[in-house]
DNA sequence: ACTGATAGTTTGCCTGACGCGAACAAATGG
DNA sequence: CCATTTGTTCGCGTCAGGCAAACTATCAGT
């Protein structure tokens, strides 16, 4: 399919993406922990993450981006509510809209489900050498310039 | 909390898990993706997530591993075969149970939320040079490697 | 000051996913 | 031949989400 320059590199990408794949396999099983024994909905899910990426957002703004009527988002913001994952505070602008944000449960909730593995990562890590992580740390920072410029 | 052995150890750690996190919230995006558009249950994406582990299960070992009965997981197994992400099948040492599995829709489904940001992963190496692949090799190797051991 | 637009809530109503127990058919294994 | 196990069907209930319509409060323009 594809070996534009050289043949050796088709090679470590395939065998980085290997390494990649099966790590991921093991924090599979941290992050589903969290997210099945939190009784969310996906729905409810996807609120959690609109909001922890986007901060506080008026109700009309989350229910456009989330394809919704108002009067839908306002029942499933007050089960939020009810749950102390969301809270509703009062727009100093525009005293109609009530801005939602994140309560710091709902924070810590998305936190635990998203960086999953953190714990197993570190623990597995602490068992290398100084050497060994200066390799890794070198790689890590390869990758994050690499990331950082296709971003911009 | 923590510094045993070399003080430059932690800093090291620190670092790679800063990118860690960063890595991670890029690829939640594509993982969110694959997931919100499915229109799958939490209790769907469960059972999916099972059978992918296990491969393939009777009925009554699934209800067991979900703590539900027996009549539940018939409905529940029902509109996954609607939707044509697992099939039951018959088992030839018993015929009374009927063996559920993931089809390959099914199984693409799963793999395109596990391995999110594989494609985003595999364009973000091929900017990168030989010798730099070479560096990151060594490193997920060392990983990979930590991992079995302690997993064995 | 009036008036139209906007934000959010409430109400009533519907659909679909899950959950159960009970009853049942089929196959197993004594 | 009979108790057990597996899976399905049936009837029933609960809850999350979805909408339209009506309503209140506020804003913004004239």
């Amino acid at each position: 399919m594809a070996d534009e320059s050289s043949p050796g590199k088709a090679r470590l990408i395939a065998d980085i993406m290997g390494a990649q794949k099966r790590l991921q396999d093991l924090i599979a099983e941290d992050r589903a922990d969290p997210l099945f024994s939190s009784h969310l909905t996906l729905s409810q899910l996807k609120i959690l993450m609109l909001l922890a990426r986007h901060g506080s957002v008026s109700g009309s703004e989350l229910a456009g981006m989330l394809g919704i009527g108002a009067a839908t988002l306002t029942g499933m913001i007050d089960r939020l509510v009810v749950q102390d994952l969301v809270a509703r505070a009062e727009d100093p602008h525009d005293r109609r809209v009530r801005r939602i944000a994140l309560t710091r449960a709902g924070r810590d909730l998305i936190g635990s489900i998203f960086n999953a593995g953190e714990a197993r990562m570190r623990t597995l890590l602490s068992r290398l050498s100084a050497e060994e992580l200066d390799l890794i740390a070198q790689a890590t920072t390869l990758i994050i310039k690499a990331a950082e410029s296709s971003e911009a």
